[in-house]
DNA sequence: AGTTGGCTTGTCAGTGACTGACAACATGGA
DNA sequence: TCCATGTTGTCAGTCACTGACAAGCCAACT
């Protein structure tokens, strides 16, 4: 069941994206979110390490589904395959979430300090797609260059599903995977 | 000549890294590393937007390089190749000033602030090659994907080279560079 | 030489993010 | 009932960062 705790947290995160929407992230205050939530400043950074913490708290939860999935899929797959059967297995709950993602999404593309956080998400989940190919006997070079690429082509697949709803995310992933392999041919000339 | 302006500018450029190689980032002030270069905090924030760009200041140059060779790269080549193009020739430059990036990248690997201020410089750099991929009429999605998968490469290539200068630069972008078309040939079957 | 304008810096006051320490309170189990 | 644990409020403090204003310096122009 839902503890107390669990509530404060989710308040203060819808709180943080309504005043984010309203009045621009630079432009609300730490204390004005927590009195929105009905807590104190002091209780909204004993939830999240700091200011930008408060929209990126799903990031865990895709990390955890993703390296399920790759631990999860057949040996004779290559990394790039194995990452791409990974991508799809997480568009439907992506997709879900949509009404919430979008948003988000919107708040934190017009906001430099909370686009460099979510550089920074992205690149941790990189890294730990990297370490779940490596888990599976891929060489570490080949592993990080995999899935750095895989997640550029999925993190821009995503974002330009967040900007326009058609195609739909799986469509744009599957045209993410195939131009990235006509990339690598294309170039090897 | 080199004015006042640039002086007080480079004194705390070098303050800032003695003082985070000494005490760490965060056990550093803004104000102490203005006192060290002899001016005020007010000054510092004159000079920097905020405290871990002191540490980031040659990215201009260097987008200025990359681009500069993108745009003079021969027709013919692929999105990928010309960008490896490109890295091939600031190589040197990099190699060069390795004295000063050695202990600097110390630092920032050990700062997670910083890590991340580092993880936007890059992403803003990708972006860059990519408008200078697309000036050149290669497609939208094209030229951002091969710019990610490209710039993955490169900074994977220098930070290893950071890490470990054996073997040099130039090599480990080229090993980088014939990863990631195993990586795509490999992952087609 | 004198003056004027632009650029850099110092000073000061203020806001807001973030932290440590301590007390109060609620909850669930012994 | 009492105790243990976890959550919250309160308070004081540090530090990053900003706006406004004044002072100094240097170069060009008269």
């Amino acid at each position: 069941m839902a503890k107390k705790v669990d509530d404060a947290r989710v308040r203060l995160q819808r709180a943080a994206l309504e005043l984010f929407q309203e009045r621009g992230y630079d432009r609300t205050t730490a204390a004005e979110i927590a009195a929105r939530a009905g807590v104190t400043e002091r209780t909204f950074f004993r939830h999240f390490a700091d200011k930008r913490e408060v929209l990126f708290d799903g990031e865990a939860v895709l990390r955890a589904a993703l390296t399920a999935a790759i631990a999860d899929a057949p040996d004779r797959l290559g990394p790039l395959d194995t990452l791409f059967r990974a991508f799809r297995s997480v568009v439907a709950v992506l997709e879900d979430n949509r009404p919430f993602s979008k948003p988000r999404h919107e708040v934190i593309s017009g906001t430099p300090a909370l686009h460099e956080r979510e550089l920074a998400k992205l690149a941790g989940l990189a890294d730990a797609l990297a370490a779940a190919l490596r888990v599976r006997g891929i060489a570490d070079l080949s592993a990080v260059l995999a899935a750095r690429t895989g997640m550029a082509a999925f993190a821009h697949a995503t974002v330009a599903w967040l900007d326009d709803p058609e195609p739909g995310l799986g469509e744009r992933v599957e045209l993410a995977r195939r131009e990235l392999k006509a990339l690598l041919a294309g170039g090897d000339r």
